[in-house]
DNA sequence: CTGAAAGCGCTAACAG
DNA sequence: CTGTTAGCGCTTTCAG
């Protein structure tokens, strides 16, 4: 019995005779052989692994997010490599260590949130199948997948605007330069523009994406007697908590003297009390879209590659309802 | 210049001469040549790879861990191929996406949290470095890294019970068979007879690691009139979260009218009001000790498994407070 | 110090 | 249908 049909056994059982196929299939069992994937590899160049390079992002989506890649990979029989911020090592001086994965993995689904970063262009440079989520450009050379932060917005704002003048309505966002931030902060102005108002530049707030930058933003506009009677964009849920919690100390109450609205529909929004208006982002289905979007690419490099933008929808809850007065 | 002269340039720069070597690394910055990890891994048997598989645990626990993993891999020139539940496929009837991952992989973290799980006997016998988190036995053949959570759930009930009589302690948990949570059922059990009380059923609740089932246990018992003046020891934040909002929906003030202690120590504890007292487990120490630990078995197999256990700590929040009405 | 040659474990082409 | 052979890209003897 040669070693070749052995291979093809596990291969292509229809190039074997049955009774030589099952006396192998028994020799494979008894003897608990596993062919060695690196020599496979070797020679089919493929290693069913997928990259995963991941900004340090807020935790929980981060988690939402690889749970769901995870789960639809495995059901396309891929694996995935993450990593947080293996992407920057590789376009700057490459490390052995960081230039490594690259070698090892299929193709690369990168999330990107800072205009600054490596941009599209150096991702499809680096001439392996790539998906790129949130971030897109038209031609790109990458499949690109998206969630729509403007129509969220929109929403968002328009909501606000439904019971607040535009004049006492604040967006509160991360530094300029975030891609999720920035368009968010857009369409909140414009929301206010095609009301009639030029947003002032303290309706427009940049600071982190963090529960403390929104406690500080609510206590500085409280120390100035500015927040009573607002309507609060947050541009994720973190501040939109910081700015509630800022909010209850000092005795105002939502949504009857501040209304407000986050970003991400994260577990938290319902666990406060009053819940948490927010603009859902289709965690789960960005995930698998990016894995399908990987692995068309993979399999069949020939077809151009899509652009792909998930839409958002706001979640109203007590924190702005109007007429839900406390 | 022959092939074997630049291997050795990249792998033993002192084998080769000084102007050998120049012309050769200059060659290989020009034509962007990296070696391929696939003919390397053939011949070296190694891939620099590690595989974390974990169960389909509450997401922040997961991304904390994840994250502080992966930093400290890549410190050690290692990365992190992940899977939910990759582990159980494997010791099931293996499929070829489920047990392919076996063979890439130089080593294998695993997390464990079911007492039915596929046990360390098991991992041990896939004959491949193995590290284990959240289960140990002694002498088993595979590195272990435990948090002590005996300790945790000791000193929570200690403190509840300094100011609240044994037969009012209630400790709500999740099913049984779940190793965090029956340990710190234990521990619970233990601190009150130690006080010469042994516990009564309803004290020790079994049900999901969940905000519902915390509001669920909690409504059950203001409908017996039975929370006001009990001290609640929860199994995990999540749960703990849903007995203080039930509470406080019921008109019942923490710490006045029930003391309340979580564990896990997440983010969510400092976002409510009052803050959520709870028990710290140091995830980023527990993930860079596995990592370590797994590294230790892979590159000396000839060293013994060592078996750690970490501290955790109680962090004492207005939720339980001694004194601190509201 | 450098080149030639063998071989890691597998698959694919080619004979038989 | 099955065995023989070549070779994937690298590292590592072994000569020179």
């Amino acid at each position: 019995m040669s070693i070749a049909t052995v291979s093809r056994v596990l291969n292509n059982p229809d190039l074997v005779a049955r009774a030589t196929s099952e006396k192998v299939q028994r020799a494979v069992r008894e003897l608990g052989y596993r062919p060695n994937l690196f020599a496979k590899s070797l020679l089919s160049k493929r290693s069913r692994v997928i990259g995963v390079s991941l900004p340090d992002i807020h935790g929980e989506f981060y988690a939402e997010l690889m749970h769901a890649a995870d789960r639809r990979a495995r059901e396309l029989g891929y694996h995935l490599l993450v990593s947080a911020g293996a992407h920057q090592t590789d376009t700057d001086d490459a490390t052995p260590g960081g230039s490594f994965a690259l070698d090892l993995v299929d193709g690369l689904i990168v999330m990107l949130t800072e205009r600054s970063r490596a941009d599209l262009e150096a991702i499809a440079n680096l001439n392996i199948p790539a998906a790129v989520i949130g971030c897109d450009r038209p031609g790109a050379r990458v499949e690109t997948i998206t969630y729509d932060n403007i129509l969220g917005a929109e929403q968002a704002t328009e909501h606000l605007l439904e019971g607040t003048p535009p004049e006492r309505c604040y967006f509160v966002g991360t530094h300029r330069g975030n891609l999720d931030s920035d368009d968010r902060a857009r369409a909140f102005c414009d929301a206010l523009r095609a009301r009639g108002h030029e947003p002032e530049d303290d309706q427009v707030a940049y600071g982190e994406f963090t529960f403390e930058w929104g406690w500080d933003w609510a206590t500085a506009r409280m120390d100035a007697d500015a927040l009573a009677g607002a309507a609060v964009f947050a541009a994720n849920d973190e501040i939109a908590v910081g700015i509630a919690n800022a909010a209850r100390e000092r005795g105002l109450e939502m949504p009857r003297d501040v209304r407000l609205v986050g970003f991400d529909d994260s577990r938290i929004c319902t666990l406060l009390r009053p819940e948490i208006s927010s603009v859902r982002i289709p965690i789960p289905e960005l995930a698998s879209e990016a894995i399908d979007a990987l692995v068309r690419r993979i399999e069949h490099p020939e077809q151009d590659p899509k652009h792909t933008r998930l839409a958002t929808s706001l979640i109203v809850r007590d924190s702005s309802r109007i007429g839900a007065g406390a």
